[in-house]
RNA sequence: UGGGGCGUCGCCAAGUGGCAAGGCAGCGGGUUUUGAUCCCGCCAUUCGGAGGUUCGAAUCCUCCCGCCCCAGCCA
């Protein structure tokens, strides 16, 4: 692990594993369910899972808990792969499922039975929950808790023949109903299921459940560490019963660590999925949305992602981190690595009365970084400027065009306002303005400063876009905290802009290709919907602004 | 009021008995052909509270307060 990274107790203890020799290399292991798309907090557990099987020169396994067919689909498979390889790793080896184990896990379940530590019981879902007690008072033994080791095998084979209907009978575990860990009241082991699974097909009437299955899936894989979030905690107990009372050996060790969550997010797939079936977004990997298909097509980089991650740290406490952090750590990536390029929103026309040809310009691509190389810009004397970039008259905070004040034009000329034509309501039409210098980088000759800096395009040149530009989707910082999630949406999440016009190098823009559009913020061409012939590009994130007073 | 966790700056988070890192946000200032970036400076005499142990405590002990998780045949 190298010396910059910010120590951890995941790191701590992992490495003092090593040191005593408890385990001679580390294995990890990403194990979502398919049953929905992966999010910011999802990619946490990646980073957090491939990260530190990476630091100590270890593996780590992508496999799919896929014990509850009903909830699971292949959709979610290959959505669940792209996006860990998206964010930039790779599994060792195959993919695996839990589903490829159940033959194991039936063998082991079929072991406790003889142990006497497992029973078939044939209490309703209701009547379990009856026995179970509650968090203060013990649970009641099953009536079929008694049932001997020669039935109970007798009958959890015959559940596996499917000879009995959904819900008729589980298997449980035979721990202790009185204990005051509610997960050792008896857990289920297997629920009858006639469900054909993505995996197995119609092979299984029966499926473990997550307790019995997990546990026993990283023993198998030979996994070191199996890292969990926090509410996982409480079940270790039972499955270090699982662990002595089966023949493995292997004993993986558990290590929680809380969750992530960011403000002004929701993640739960509930919740996710009611904003895609109230069409308040577009789907999954809408571009407001904190999966890490829509971070990805709002166009937020992967490096980003994965640094933000790790910035936040990993601890044991609840907290919900600043979705500023997040922002803070894309405009980092962005601002580093985004080519720089024009884009005006609202296009107000600008006439240089005075340029008499039109002038080639070599505008770098990167204010800093030379390797971005030069682009050729073309200036005409017929321009479009933003209408923001433009006032009649304005204090001397105002930073852009003055009639009778000057501006450089991004890569250009100094120019100065002359003019401007207004309609009968007296919205500026048209600027008119003279060219103060003749030669690209040139300061005026009597010295007089220009105000600041505009972004333009030629007006004949330009290319018509589509700009979509997206604000936070809730208007309150803890969105899943409300009680109905469309009170708290904000409206405007997303602006569609139609009347842009972008420099005309951008024609050769791919999808997922990010600018910076100077002095908005950046920008990505839509994985999807953009083309050279109609350019759509996603508004990632605005530039910071700490421009004080926006009325000038 | 059973069990398991967690409480260090507005938000994250290092620190594990020796004189409170860092990031984000915020606030000043400098540079600047992006009101961006970059650079400099400021930002916890104090670690949920109260006692105690100790030469010395965020770190150890005691009690108290607050928050989170668990009663799916979900994961």
């Amino acid at each position: 692990m190298s010396a910059e990274m910010r120590s951890n107790f995941l790191r701590t203890q992992i490495q003092d594993d090593l040191d005593t020799d408890r385990v001679s290399a580390v294995v990890t292991r990403f194990p979502p369910e398919p049953n929905g798309f992966l999010h910011i907090g999802h990619a946490k557990s990646i980073t957090v899972n491939f990260g530190l099987a990476e630091e100590f020169g270890g593996q780590c396994h992508l496999r799919f808990d896929d014990t509850n067919p009903e909830k699971e689909s292949q959709e979610f498979i290959d959505s669940i792969q792209e996006d860990v390889r998206w964010l930039g790793y790779e599994w060792h080896g195959e993919v695996r499922y839990a589903s490829a184990y159940f033959e194991q896990l039936y063998e082991w379940a079929l072991h406790l039975i003889e142990q006497g530590l497992a029973y078939v019981c044939d209490l309703s879902p209701d009547e379990a929950r009856a026995y179970r007690g509650t968090l203060t008072k013990p649970g009641q033994d099953s009536p079929y808790r008694a049932r001997s080791v020669v039935e109970n095998r007798d009958l959890f084979v015959r559940m596996r023949l499917g000879e009995f209907n959904d819900g008729e009978r589980v298997l449980r575990a035979k721990i202790d109903m009185a204990s005051p860990n509610i997960n050792l009241r008896d857990p289920i082991l297997y629920r009858i299921r006639h469900a054909d699974h993505h995996q197995t097909g119609s092979d299984w009437p029966i499926y473990p459940t997550y307790d019995f299955a997990h546990g026993q899936e990283d023993v198998i894989e030979g996994i070191t560490h199996s890292i969990c979030t926090l509410e996982f905690e409480d079940h270790r107990p039972l499955y270090d019963w699982f662990i002595e009372n089966l023949p493995v050996p292997h004993r993986p060790r558990q290590i929680e660590f809380a969750r992530l969550k960011t403000s002004y997010t929701v993640t739960s797939k509930r919740k996710l999925k009611q904003l895609i079936d109230e069409a308040i977004v577009e789907g999954w990997d809408d571009p407001r949305m904190p999966t890490i298909s829509g971070l990805r097509r709002r166009g937020y980089p992967a490096a980003a992602i994965r640094h933000f991650c790790e910035e936040v740290g990993t601890s044991r406490s609840d907290s919900v981190v600043d979705v500023a952090m997040l922002e803070s750590a894309v405009r980092d990536e962005l601002n580093r690595h985004a080519p720089r390029a024009m884009c005006v929103m609202r296009p107000l026309r600008l006439t240089l009365t005075n340029l008499a040809e039109p002038l080639k310009l070599q505008v770098p691509n990167h204010p800093v970084d030379q390797s971005f190389g030069h682009r050729e810009l073309v200036l005409d004397a017929e321009l479009f400027i933003d209408e923001d970039d433009f006032r009649e008259e304005a204090n001397k905070h105002f930073k852009r065009l003055v009639i009778g004040k000057r501006v450089r034009l991004r890569g250009g000329l100094v120019i100065e306002a002359e003019s401007c034509d207004k309609d009968a309501d007296g919205a500026v039409q048209c600027v008119y303005a003279k060219c103060i210098t003749a030669v690209p980088g040139d300061d005026p000759a009597d010295g007089v400063k220009p105000k600041g800096v505009i972004h333009w395009v030629s007006a004949d040149r330009a290319i018509p876009a589509t700009i979509r530009e997206y604000d936070r989707l809730f208007s309150v910082s803890d969105p899943g905290k409300a009680e109905d999630l469309s009170a708290v949406l904000n409206q405007d999440s997303l602006t569609t802009n139609t009347t842009a016009m972008v420099e005309p190098g951008l024609v050769t823009a791919e999808p997922e290709d990010v600018y910076q559009f100077e002095r908005q913020g950046y920008f990505v061409a839509d994985r999807y919907e953009h083309h050279s012939e109609r350019p759509v590009f996603n508004m990632t994130i605005g530039l910071r602004d700490t421009w004080s007073n926006p009325n000038g």
